[in-house]
Parts: C-alpha cells; structure tokens; sequence
RNA sequence: GCCCGGAUGGUGGAAUGGUAGACACGAAGGACUUAAAAUCCUUUGGCCAUUGCGGCUGUGCGGGUUCAAGUCCCGCUCCGGGUACCA
C-alpha cells in the first residue's frame, strides 16, 4: 500500500481542526506544563525553512509531554506591529493593517500545513485592540508606580505623595532622576505643576529629556538593543545622538533583580552571560575630588580604588555637566572648539576613528591621597551616560588612560611591582602594589578592599555598585504601533482613565512625519480626548507588545483583566521557551522586567516568566552556483560543471553566478530548468561533469548520463541568493512528516546549520519503510500474535532512548533510533500489535499524521494524542539468561575481583572461567573482553 | 580588546572517561527489470595486506592526568557568535 502523505496528512489536519484536538482549558486534575514559541512577525516574505525549527521542535515536546498524561498550554499568535509593514504603507499607502492581515494569513496557511498541535482558539495579536488595551494598561501601571530600593519593589505613586507631604523625600530611597532633597512644607507649597515634574522622576514609565538614539533614516528613536555599532539593527542606518523629550522605562531600577533572578532559570550558560554582561553590574567606589581653589567636587566612579596613588589627571565626558564649571576663561575658547568638533561626529564615525582627543579644560583637581594638584581634561573617550560622566585616570593600568597620558605628555606612575609600563598599560588586576603608600606590599585585590572601607571612612566617597543597565526609551516616532493612552495638559502628561482603554490608533492619509516633522499621528484629523486635550503623538515600540504575550495565552479574551487569576495560578509561567538567541538583550530582558513588575503589583504569581529556554540555531542558507565561461573566446551562455573550474583549461575564466535552489537536486542542476529559468538563460550550454558538451552533442537533453554539477556556499538565506526554501514546496514533494522530521534530523537543536536537502530522501524513505510495518499489499495488516524477545527488546530500548532524547531534547539522535527500530523489525517481518502500537505513539510527536493514520487502522477511533507513551521495561533489555543489563550498543559492565599483580593473559582467562561470566556468555563467545586492574570488566558481544 | 561557543570521514553528524565514526546522504559494485524509476544486497576514515580472514594509523596542534582521553587539565592555532572607549 502506498504511502500517500498528501492524503494522509490532509485527512488528519482536517480531523484535528473538525474536533479541536488541540483545545485546552484548565484541568485542575492533570499537571500544567507550558510550551512556548517566540511569535513571529508576519512579514511579507512569509516562512522560509528556518523559521519551524523551533517550532517543530516544541511541537514536539508538547505532543510528547501530552503522551505523558500532562495538560498542555502550547499557543500561537503574530507580533504583529512592525517596521516593514509601516514602511511599505509609506510606499504604497496601503494600511499597514492590511498588509499585516495578509501576512498573518499566509504564515497561518504555511504553519497549518506542518501540522503543529496549537491551540488556535487563544491565538493573539499584538495590534488587535483588545489585545494592546493590556499593554497600555501595563503602562498606565508602569506610569502609576515608583520603584522602592526599600522594599525591593514597585509601589504606588500615590504612596509617594503621602509620604512627600508628610516628611518630604530625605528618608525616601527609590530608584529615580533626580535627588534635590525637599522637605513636607516644600512639597506642600509647590502648585501641581511643579509636584508633576517632581514624581515624574520617581515614575517607572517617565517622561524626560534623554540623550537618545536617533536615526535619521528610520525618522525615530531606538533603545539600546536596537543599536549596534552606530547603526540601527534593522536597515543598518547611521544613529546619531540627540537630546529629546520621550517616554522611558525604568528597566534600571531592576537590575540587580535582573541578574539575581538568572540563578532560577534553566537557560543557557551562555544567554546567561550575554545577560550578565549586558546588565553590567561593576561593583566599585565612588570618590568625590576637591577641585583646586574652588568649592566644586568632582565624583567619579572607580572599579579600581587601589590605584588612586597614580592618579596623574581627571577626564570629563564632553556632556558632562562639569565642563561648563570647569573651564577657565582662558581654555574656554579652545573647549568650546573641542565640544563643537565631538558634536559634529556620529556616534559611529566616533566609534570608525579612535584616534585620542581631547583638551584641557584649565583646572586641577587635588588628589584626596597625594594632595598632588592633577589636570582636569575634557574627552569624549569618557562616556556621559556610564557612571558620573567623569573619571580619575591611572594611566599606568588602563589602556584608554595610557593613551591619552601618551598623546598629551602627562605623567605616568606604576602601581605594581615589576610591570613594565613603558611600551603599554598593565590593566591586569594581579601583582603586588607599590608606590601606594599604605597599600604597598599588598595584593591588588586585598588593596581593593581596603581602599574602599579607607574611602568610606575618611568620607571621601562611599562603596558603590554600577550597572550599565540603561532605562528603555519608549517612544517611537511611529504610527504602526500602540498608541499611548496620555494626553497633556498644562503641558503635562496624564493617562486616561482605564474606562476609555483601549484607545485605537487614528486614521491618517499619510504615513509619514508631518510638514513640522511632528510623529505621523500628528496627521489623525482629531486626536484628543473629549475633554480637548491633545493625545500623545508618539506610538510604543515593538517590544512593548511582546514583553506580556505569554500571559495573554493564559487568558486570550478576558476583558476584565491581562490574565485572571485563575487562569495565571493554573498555567504558572512558562515551562519552555524555544526561540531564537537574538533576542538575548532586547525581548528576554524587557519581558523579564515586565513580569517582574506585574508581580510586585500582584498581577501574576510568578516572578520568573521562562523556566527553561531553548535557542534554537539558525537555518542558514545553501546557494548554489553555477559557472559561466568568460574566456576570450566567451559566447556568454557556456556554463562549465563544477568539478572542472580548476582544470587549466578553465582556471580564472569563469564567473560563479547564483542559481536557484529550487532546480537543484543534490548538486545537480535540472538543465532544462534552468533554461526555462529566466530568458537569458534561454539558450545556455553545458560542459558536463565528464568534459563533454551540447556544442558537440546537438541533442539537448537526450544524453541521460551527462550531469552538471553546482558549486556551493553556506550564505543567509535570501531572495537576492536565490537560496530560500519555502517549506509548502518541501511538504508537497515530500510530506509534513518528512519535513518534520528532516528538520530534527539535520543535526543538534542548538546549533546553527544550513538548509540542505541532501538527506531528506533518507528520512522520507525511513517513512515509506515505517508505513511499510503496519501494510502488506493494498491493506493494513496487524496480527495479534506475541512478540518474540528480540522484539520487544528491540521496542523497549527505542522506548528508552526516545524518552531520553526528547527529555535531553536531542531530536536529531532520536530519529536515528527510529530508523535501527524499523529496520531490525523489517528484517524480523514483525507485525504484531504489542509491539506496533508502541511504536505508533512513540513516533506520534515526530511525524503525527502517519501515526495517527496507522493508530486509526489499528482500530482506534479516538485520537492518538489521547494515548499513553509507553514505558521502558528494562527488563526486556536483559538478556532472558543474565542478569546483566545490556547497553543501548550491546556493552557489558560489572565489577569482578581481581588479585593486584595478575598478567594480562591470566586476568582475561579467569574472567572468561569465572561463573558470572559464564553465564552472561551462554556459550557465545565474545568478540573482545576489555579487563582493567580497578576490576571493571567490558564485555563486548 | 573582553566574554561565550566550536573544530571528528567526501558531506550532515553519533559516541554517561570504556570497540571512535551510530544513523543518514553521497560514491562504488551487484540483484531485479526490455529499459528507467522504485526496491533490495555488499563495500565505503586513511595506509598496507587482501586465494594470509589481519596489521598500522587516526577526532585542529603541542604537552599532561588516567589502566583507558574525541571527552578531563594546561598551553597554542583557526573558525563562528555576542559585546565594547562601561573606568
């Protein structure tokens, strides 16, 4: 009987869809266990390859953790706000609302047809309005709390004012702005105004004068994560740095929770550190300066308190608000010049040319430890936004200092006995420290410790930790995106009432920034509230509707609140997150911050969103090439086979050019195709693989013997390389199943591989193989007769291994076991129900159609996502006379004694006589026996 | 510069410190067939021997620990990813 996957898996997606199969709802008499995906955006490109291997590989593990008798939480939904749709509404005028529900349906038509066990029924979409009504009601939270480094924790805005009218801010300790201390009477006397622009500061969503990214290309600011290197991720368009005014999330305040809560994660050491570094906790002083004649204090921050005996100069950043204090009348005019020349740059021409600059801003500061009357320079190697925008530089152990100290002549003072600090700086935090005064005889990190308790003491500045964590600015200058529920009055901000939420985007004409250069929205014909006073102009940016979604799932139509109590105590957090690792320090750190707000507010029970996270590699692309010949004596339409470029007559004479993937098949390119290809192509001959040609042989197409052969390289796939891999083409030639279980196959989850069809037919051929054990001739055909122990042996250590595997989440190992448990029972002509049962719902997460076909054939009428995964019975695994369990590849091991100074010859022979080994062996003989004196004995059979 | 990965046949990749190369692709040979497709069988790391059925060698390089190292430790080389004047 023929395995035709094309009805079969029509048949079942149909059955699953007719009878929600893949429904859940709250059981509180089975487990919870919930597996995520990163949504995706729907862009206009739809799926390629890459995208469903996460995919199919939770898919899996929901089916398998189902098996299991769990009930399982596995959604799907579209981030659905998103440049490309907004700029292509610039281009064509066409609402991005539309484009974007036509994307959504093509990525719904493409993952309907792999078969994946969503439950549909709780799909979200970041731009519905009934879904962003909650992330602007999150932010309206965000806007109505302050952030208590008391409590470790988000309180109420409203618990500040009581405070502040009662005694002020002196006794307050919260994450914030600004720190002007103010007392009860101020704080009452001040209009609103002035007590709006006061809690403005102590706001976790906050408006406020920034130094932000701004990108001139893309018309809008970015956050951090979205810049790399000066240019923004997506476009790769120069940044440059602006003051402006914007909304921002005071991601800073939870830092130290951010870092601490990774130790009851189960991800990646690696996307751990990539979290640490991005936080950037610094543990260090920060020490105040006294500058000469003058009542100024400089206070900088300093991870190495140990070197302030080599202290030979100070360094302000350029912005630094102690420029302006600090520079003498007569430098004032070569500042100026300097500031004029560092704000032209661009952030990334600044970090192209590291050339040192800098000038000297005309003042000294006194070295607290010295009393040594030290430079004070102004530079834009010093940062404003790190620290306090100024340093103490130790030229002898920073390189950065040691170069300025180098260009402009300034002294340098080793602090470390033996270092050589003639040719560079010694940054090491090793060695004994001299020249230091009472530090000396020290090692660098005891003179560390006690500098700092030294610092304290004398009052010259006070232990302190620094993260590089910023604050997420907020804004976009955008109108694809949630609009803000805040209007302004008395130029002040205010959020709406909750009642009016959601509030949904305005129609506009265009597109683009207005003729003043306000946002888009500044175009919305009537864009205020009832009342009349003007809405936000600016739009959320994209992570703001994905920091929350995974709650939403719990919960999709509440319309009384993000996520119900009920719901949220049920399904917890998230079990497991599959996705990719670029989000590493933008979507996992904000939706970490998210929640972990919601929980101080008591919203969710869960501190940590993502129990255990998965990166899944990237998909790269495979392109092909194929070799034009462009000798002297070059007609332009001659194409040479790859193994030939290399032969003298073709060396340097020919041009690789892109071919598309689609007419190549294991290297080899479909001729014909590619004359049909693209009319240049129309006329192309070949030199084939053996040397001979069409010149010589007229017949196109008629020599069966004469291949092509395509030269290769693993590039991103893209249109432009002709090397995208659409996954409806791989399931109508072969079959979700076969898809599925290639994308698995193709090695280890986590690593990152090109799309290569070179194996497939293998997998699809283990299918037809499989499909094979349960048909005979044109029918079904299961007996019941019981199984021999090869059999079940055979069945219960693939039962062993699969478990293992997806429990270890090694799906590519598994499908190999797969194919040695078909195999062995082909040759056993095994088609008995005790054993083909099992084997059904063990290959069911992999490849759920055929499984479900055969489950159905078997007489079953309900579903085989019902079912129970089998258990290993070990005991199948021993052989019927030892009692020696035998290893997946036939190993045995136990432990023997064995006298101390025994020869080789003789230990093997005692082995092999000895009564535990006889019996093991029954007869057979070994193929080797490995002794070893710790009376470890290896049998191999 | 710093941090994190990785390096195993022609290819993708297997190996709780215990027979390195599972499984698959590709290739070569064979069977079936008028032929092709499909299917099945054999061989397939390298070198030597192959009417002596075996021997030697082998997991990027150099050391070490161990009865035993692809795996653990130290020192390199190369490749990939992240990040950066963060004091």
């Amino acid at each position: 009987m023929e395995y035709k996957f094309q009805e079969i898996e029509k048949k079942w997606q149909q059955y699953w869809n007719d009878n929600a199969t893949y429904k859940v709802d709250i059981d509180e008499s089975r487990p919870k266990f919930y597996v995520l995906d990163m949504f995706p955006y729907p862009s206009g490109a739809g799926l390629h390859v890459g995208h469903p291997l996460g995919y199919i590989a939770s898919d899996i593990y929901s089916r398998y953790k189902r098996l299991k008798g769990f009930n399982v939480l596995h959604p799907m939904g579209y981030d659905a706000y998103g440049l490309p749709a907004e700029q292509y509404a610039i281009q064509t005028g066409q609402h991005p609302a539309i484009t974007t529900e036509k994307n959504i349906a093509r990525y719904r038509e493409q993952l309907d047809k792999i078969g994946f066990c969503y439950d549909w029924s709780r799909e979200v979409r970041t731009c519905e309005p009934g879904y962003y009504k909650w992330t602007q009601w999150a932010f309206v939270q965000m806007f109505n709390h302050w952030y208590c480094n008391r409590a470790n924790a988000a309180r109420p805005i409203s618990m500040l004012v009581d405070i502040f009218a009662e005694q002020g801010n002196a006794k307050v300790k919260a994450a914030c702005s600004e720190t002007a201390v103010f007392t009860a009477e101020e704080w009452n006397s001040w209009d609103e105004k002035r007590q709006q622009e006061v809690l403005m500061n102590y706001r976790i969503a906050y408006l406020a004068d920034l130094k932000v990214n701004w990108c001139p290309a893309l018309g809008t600011v970015l956050a951090n994560d979205e810049v790399s290197e000066g240019l923004s991720v997506r476009g790769g368009h120069p940044v440059e740095q602006r003051v402006m005014r914007q909304w921002s999330l005071r991601v800073s305040a939870y830092a130290q929770r951010l870092l601490d809560g990774l130790d009851q994660v189960d991800w990646t050491d690696s996307l751990k550190e990539t979290q640490k570094n991005w936080i950037g906790r610094s543990e260090g002083a920060e020490m105040r300066f006294k500058v000469a004649d003058s009542d100024i204090e400089l206070e900088i921050f300093t991870t190495r308190a140990d070197t302030v005996f080599g202290v030979t100069f100070m360094v302000l950043a350029p912005e630094s608000e102690y420029v302006a204090q600090l520079t003498t009348e007569e430098q004032r005019t070569e500042v100026e010049a300097y500031l004029d020349q560092v704000k032209r740059r661009t952030e990334r021409e600044r970090i192209a040319d590291r050339r040192v600059t800098g000038v000297f801003s005309g003042s000294y500061a006194v070295n607290p430890l010295t009393g040594d009357k030290i430079p004070v320079w102004i530079s834009d190697y010093v940062l404003a936004g790190y620290g306090t925008g100024a340093i103490m530089a130790v030229p002898a152990h920073d390189s950065r200092d040691y170069a300025f100290a180098r260009h402009f002549n300034l002294p340098i003072i080793p602090l470390i006995e033996g270092a050589d600090v003639s040719e560079e700086s010694y940054d090491a935090k090793e060695g004994v420290v001299c020249n230091s005064g009472f530090l000396n005889g020290l090692q660098v990190k005891e003179a560390i410790a006690k500098m700092k308790e030294y610092i304290s003491e004398q009052g010259l500045g006070q232990v302190k930790v620094n993260y590089r964590l910023r604050d997420a600015i907020f804004s976009r200058q955008r109108y694809w995106g949630e609009p803000f529920p805040v209007y302004y009055k008395d130029g002040m901000p205010y959020m709406l009432d909750e009642s009016k939420l959601p509030l949904q985007l305005p129609e506009i004409d265009k597109y683009l920034p207005t003729e003043t250069g306000e946002p888009p929205l500044g175009r919305a014909a009537k864009w205020e509230t009832e009342e009349g006073y003007k809405l936000e102009l600016n739009t959320m940016p994209g992570f703001a509707g994905s920091s929350a979604y995974y709650l939403r799932y719990m919960d999709p139509h509440n319309t009384e609140a993000l996520v119900g109590k009920l719901a949220n105590n049920y399904w917890g957090n998230v079990d497991l997150y599959i996705g990719g690792t670029e989000h590493a320090t933008g979507h996992l750190i904000y939706s970490r911050f998210w929640n972990k707000f919601l929980f101080d507010l008591g919203v969710v029970c869960k501190e940590e969103p993502f129990q255990k996270l998965i990166n899944q590699g990237m998909i790269q692309g495979r392109s092909n090439f194929v070799y034009r010949y462009i000798g002297e004596d070059a007609t332009g339409n001659l194409y040479v086979s790859y193994n030939l470029i290399d032969s003298p007559e073709y060396k340097d004479k020919v041009q690789p050019i892109h071919v598309d993937v689609n007419i190549v098949k294991n290297d080899i390119l479909d001729v014909d195709a590619f004359r049909n290809w693209m009319p240049e192509y129309k006329n192309a001959q070949f030199i084939y693989s053996d040397g001979s040609n069409d010149i010589d042989n007229p017949y196109l197409g008629q020599a069966t013997e004469k291949q092509y052969i395509c030269g290769w390289a693993v590039e991103k796939m893209s249109k432009s390389m002709f090397n995208v891999v659409n996954p409806d083409t791989i399931v109508e030639r072969y079959g979700a199943d076969t898809l599925r279980l290639y994308e698995m196959f193709l090695g280890p989850l986590e690593q990152s591989k090109p799309w290569d069809t070179n194996g497939i037919d293998g997998v699809h051929r283990f299918l037809k193989k499989f499909w094979g054990l349960y048909t005979e001739g044109e029918n079904f055909c299961i007996t019941e007769d019981k199984p021999t122990a090869e059999e079940l042996k055979t069945l219960h250590k693939t039962i062993k291994k699969i478990t293992f595997d997806i429990e270890n989440f090694s799906f590519n190992t598994s499908v190999s076991a797969f194919m040695i448990c078909v195999n062995e029972l082909t040759s056993a002509k095994c088609r008995k129900r005790e054993i083909l049962e099992p084997l059904a719902i063990l290959i069911a997460p992999y490849a759920p159609h055929i499984a479900e076909e055969v489950w159905a054939a078997m007489g079953h009428n309900t579903s085989i996502c019902n079912a129970e995964f089998p258990i290993c019975n070990e005991s199948y695994l021993v052989e019927s006379n030892t009692k020696y369990p035998i290893s997946f590849n036939g190993k045995v091991r136990f432990t023997m004694e064995l006298p101390a100074d025994m020869s080789k010859e003789d230990v093997e022979k005692t082995v092999l006589a000895n009564e535990q080994t006889e019996k093991y062996l029954d007869g057979k003989a070994p193929k080797k026996v490995i002794v070893v004196p710790n009376k470890i004995v290896n049998i191999v059979m």
